[in-house]
DNA sequence: GAGATATCCGAAAGCGGTTTCGCGAGTCAA
DNA sequence: TTGACTCGCGAAACCGCTTTCGGATATCTC
């Protein structure tokens, strides 16, 4: 990718100087119509584009922004990722991807590679930092980190860091679904799925019983099973599930993976979903729409969720002012997973 | 991510000059022990990571690799990906991504966007690019990009360009789906969905007509249907085939997402799947098996895919040897949406 | 013990941009 | 006319690291 062609060269061929092409090249100082016209010509001519490092160097920064995610495989991810992308472009940001692949201890290995970077941002998606599990050390990190550069961590929290979070409202997408859910007559819910040292997962845990007791209905603690966040946890959560003496007659996913996984694990073992038991997913991924019965999820507007992200730390990172915290709507979409349950 | 001190307060703080501590750094050159050991208590000291776009400068090179594809949401994409990026981290690579949203027209501005950060190595994912389409301005690009830095296709091919491909085996993959098909009774076969300026669509439509012919089986020109490779793109080329007078008995997707379009539309028309119609897909993504019915469909070994793309690029970029293309086995895997056909 | 050789290491020149500083020319008011 | 001010632009320093080149010292050979 070695453009031979460097600065000093247009600058011979348009006889100015240097300083004049890269002032025309930044737009950081007026220059002469004539001259710039006539500097343009060669700047076409060559297709000439200034060389990255050398930028960066004398920038002193590398309009990348670093993503650290837990798995691209996810659809809620790779569709807020490619939202994120196109924007960030359009700020004429990079956006540099780390998938942790579902591991925690490769999170703080992204981290050191994306400080090797100097990513100008950084963004943690999908809350796997939290007061918690983390390794002390790796906590240590991104409050070092963010110390340093613009931080913003999305569904998560990260105390003593200086960050801004953006948060989707789970306290109003999970009190829409146990509404609508007690709408169709259900009192026997269940919360499937997740990880107890997630944020999110904790979060709509929280919600969750908190609008079960708005509406006086009794939560059964054995219904809330964490497993993780695929299909293989879904199915697994399921087969747990069917092994207690009483269970539920809907349960609530903490994301549409899980959700198919149950599912799947449902028509192995003969349950009709809706029929005996109704399932409501979450982030109404694409996939939500084409599972058998189709999925009732709870939605985001991915445009603006990544919109929002991006904005603000590019926000942060021009040093404007931006809210410490950004709370993001969530909004219940019905399909066919759902119905009364029956009366036994 | 400014580390205030550079490789000149090292030098200073461990009173030897910078050549030295640089190489240290890189190990360019021998040094003394104990001067070594000095320099590099120091290093500790500080924790100290040499600033990357200056090193990059110095280097000419970035040590990042580019990579088109054209829909980061698509499993196949996003699977391969991950490998990908495990394999280039472990060869000290970084991987740049740029999604084009399917869209012809942003993947020129995505070769744009990863020349501009001087990758040293570009992979072409999906077969985007091939004869047919693309402007020849695009075309030309690649072609000039190729000249200067070493580029692989994956499922496509670009005459003229200094470029290794990197292909599944088309003509094993549906050659193994059709004898299974005919082995099971069908001679009534569709393909359906992809593009006709795909490189990937146009090599299997190709194996497709081989593998029929080799069987004396007539192929019915008006079930080939192209749109896509999207969900929507298999409900709506099911829509156009239930319009047809005459329909096949089997049809092979071009890939999972089209056959999951597939079966819901058939759902959405209560054509049993397998009874009725018979559907196999092609990726194998992790969703295939929690469709309904679950999805047979063709598998490729994603890790070994993934890790000869890198493994590839990498030979090319250090200069080594490399074999300029490059097949990649794929495996029928069986499981419910195909039967043998009722008589009527 | 003198010259040849090998070993370490420092000075300085890049890499390709940006930016500060200051100079000359043109404009304007007095 | 003159002094004050603007405007455009060039020279040169700088960003932080790598690497060439050559000098100093130690080691070896005869």
């Amino acid at each position: 990718m070695n453009e031979k062609v460097t600065i000093y060269d247009i600058a011979r061929e348009a006889e100015v100087s240097v300083s004049t092409v890269s002032r025309i090249l930044t737009g950081s100082a007026p220059v002469n119509p004539e001259t710039k016209q006539k500097v343009e010509t060669v700047l076409q001519k060559y297709n000439f584009r200034p060389n990255r490092a050398a930028r960066n160097l004398s920038y002193q920064r590398s309009t990348m922004i670093g993503v650290i995610l837990p798995d691209i495989t996810n659809p809620f991810f790779s569709t807020l990722f490619a939202e994120m992308q196109r924007d960030a472009m359009a700020k004429d940001y990079s956006l540099l991807l780390f998938n942790a692949m579902n591991n925690l201890a490769l999170e703080s290995e992204g981290l050191a590679y994306l400080s090797r970077h100097q990513v100008d941002g950084l963004i943690f998606l999908g809350g796997r930092v939290n007061e918690v599990l983390p390794p002390k050390a790796y906590q240590q990190e991104i409050v070092e980190v963010s110390a340093k550069v613009p931080t913003i961590i999305v569904n998560g929290s990260m105390p003593d860091a200086d960050v801004v979070t953006v948060c989707t409202n789970e306290q109003s997408g999970i009190a829409q679904v146990v509404d609508y859910l007690a709408s169709l007559g259900h009192t026997r819910i269940g919360l499937l799925g997740g990880s107890d040292h997630i944020t999110v997962t904790r979060n709509r845990q929280q919600a969750f019983r908190a609008e079960m007791a708005r509406l006086a209905l009794a939560v059964n603690d054995s219904w809330l099973i964490t497993d993780g966040f695929s299909i293989e946890s879904g199915e697994r959560v399921t087969e747990a599930l069917l092994q207690l003496p009483e269970q539920p007659t809907a349960v609530i996913a903490i994301n549409d993976l899980v959700a198919l996984g149950i599912l799947k694990s449902a028509r192995r073992h003969h349950i009709d979903i809706p029929g005996q038991l109704s399932v409501v997913g979450f982030d109404d991924v694409y996939l939500a729409s084409v599972s058998t019965p189709e999925l009732t999820s709870v939605s985001h507007n991915y445009e603006t969720f990544g919109r929002t992200i991006v904005e603000t730390i590019v926000n942060r990172i021009k040093g404007k002012d931006t809210p410490e915290s950004i709370v993001i709507d969530m909004q219940l979409v019905i399909r066919e997973s759902c119905q009364s349950p029956v009366l036994r």
